[in-house]
DNA sequence: TAAATGTATATTGTCAACAATATTTATTTG
DNA sequence: CAAATAAATATTGTTGACAATATACATTTA
C-alpha cells in the first residue's frame, strides 16, 4: 500500500455571512426562534457581534429556504409552516427526487453506502427508545440526504436545500403527532428494498414510505 | 350591484434591492448575461447607479433561485443549466404541484379563469406563427403560473418561484430544439382536459404534457 | 529558463454612519 | 373624551470607506 504524502487540511474559508446563516438557521430549527416571532437585524447582529450586512444577506437566503418571511421596510418573521402544505408539496418533492436518484445511481451503491445507511437506521431505534426526538428528526433527514448525495447534481442538491429545512422544521414541530417507533421500521423497509436493487420493488417502497409520512399523523390529538 | 368607493392603488413599496434583483434576473433570462459569465458586484452597481449592498442581497436571492453560483471570496457566475436535470427534476416538480393545485382548486375555476387561460393558448398560436420565441416561452410559463396562482398557498408559490426561472432559462436556451407549433396544441389539450373537470382525464393530460415537454426535444440537432 | 517568491491590482467581505420608512407616543382639536 | 395631527422612537434600507482574499504580474534565484 502506497503512503500518501502528508498534506495540511484545506482551511475552511467560511465567510461571516455563511456562519451567520448557519447559526440563524440552527436557531430556527431548534425552536429557539419560534414561528411567527420577529427577527430584528440589530438584535441578531449585536448578539453575534457582527454588523448588519452579513445578517441581511443571511435573511435573503433563509427567506428563499422558506424559513423566514420578509415584509419590506417592516419586519422579518420566522415562517409558520402549514403542515398540510409540507405534506402535500414538499415531502412528495423529496420522494420524487429520491426516486430519480435511486434509479440513476443504483449501480453506485456499494458496501460502504449500505453500511452508512444501516447505521442511520440502527441509530433510529436507539433514539426512539430514548425518546430523543430531535435526534430522530435529524436521522430521518440524514437518511434521505445520504441517498441524494449519491447524485452530485447541482439541481438535485439545490432543490433539496430549498426544501430540507422546511421539512426538518415540520417534523420538529409535529413530532408529538408521529409514532416514534415507526421511524426505524419504515426506513428499514425502504433500505431493504433499495438493497435488493429491484427497481419496481423500490418504487413501491418509496410510495409506501410517502404514505407512512402522511398517515403517521394523527391530527386529532398528540400521541404523547 | 354595489359601487365600491374610489381608492388609490397602494404604492408599490419596492426597495432598491428588489428592483436590482428583478433587473439582474431579467438580464440573465434575456441572455444578456450569458451562462458561465462572471457577475462583478462593482460593475453591476455602477451600471445601475447603486451601491454594492443591494447587489449583494440580490445575488444571495438569485443564488437560491438557481440562476447564480457564488464562490466565496472569489466570484459569482451565471449558472449554466443542465438540460437533463431541468427535465428530470424541475419540470416534474412543476407538474406535481400543478396536479395538486388542480385537484384542490378545481371548483374555483370559473368562466373568467378559463377565458384567461384560453387567451394565453390563443396567443401561443400567434407567437409560434410569427416566430416570437421568447414570447412563446413567456406564455408557457404564464399558462402554468395562472393555474398555480389559484392556490394562494405560500409553499406552492415559494416552490414555484424556486424553479420557474430555471425552467424559463432552460426553454429560452433550448427553444431551437423544440417544435414551436406544438406549444399551442399541447396546452390546448391540457386546458380542454381541465375544462372537463374530470379528474382522471386531467391527470392523464398532465402526464401527457410532461411527456411532451420531454420528447419535443431533439438533441441531435436544432430543428431550426 | 523555470520554479519560487514577492508585489501590485482587482474583487469580494465587513463595517459603521446616514437615510427612509413604519410604529408608537404625545399633543392638539372638535 | 375621541378622532386627528404631530413629534419621538425604533427598525429597515442604503451608502461609501476600509479589510481580507484571490489573481495577475514582476522579480528573484537556482
Amino acid at each position: 500500500m502506497s503512503q500518501h504524502p502528508f498534506m495540511f487540511k484545506q482551511q475552511a474559508n467560511t465567510s461571516l455571512r455563511e456562519k451567520v446563516t448557519n447559526d440563524l438557521r440552527e436557531a430556527i430549527l431548534n425552536g429557539h426562534l419560534a414561528p411567527g416571532s420577529r427577527v430584528k437585524e440589530m438584535e441578531v447582529a449585536e448578539q453575534m457581534g457582527v454588523s448588519r450586512g452579513p445578517i441581511r444577506e443571511a435573511i435573503r437566503q433563509l427567506e428563499r429556504e422558506g424559513l423566514l418571511i420578509s415584509y419590506p421596510y417592516k419586519e422579518t418573521v420566522v415562517a409558520d409552516l402549514d403542515a398540510e402544505e409540507v405534506r402535500n408539496i414538499l415531502i412528495p418533492i423529496r420522494h420524487h427526487i429520491e426516486w430519480f436518484v435511486v434509479q440513476r445511481y443504483l449501480h453506485e451503491m456499494d458496501q460502504k453506502f449500505f453500511a452508512a445507511m444501516q447505521a442511520i437506521v440502527d441509530e433510529m431505534r436507539e433514539a426512539a427508545l430514548n425518546g430523543e426526538n430531535l435526534r430522530l428528526v435529524d436521522l430521518d433527514i440524514q437518511f434521505h440526504q445520504t441517498i441524494l448525495e449519491l447524485a452530485n447534481e447541482r439541481t438535485v442538491l439545490l432543490t433539496w436545500q430549498s426544501i430540507v429545512n422546511q421539512i426538518r422544521l415540520h417534523f420538529s414541530k409535529n413530532l408529538p403527532y408521529y409514532q416514534l417507533d415507526h421511524f426505524e421500521k419504515d426506513h428499514q423497509e425502504l433500505l431493504d428494498a433499495i438493497r435488493s436493487k429491484d427497481l419496481p420493488k423500490i418504487q413501491g417502497a418509496i410510495a409506501k414510505h410517502l404514505d407512512s409520512d402522511d398517515n403517521l399523523l394523527c391530527f386529532d390529538r398528540p400521541l404523547r
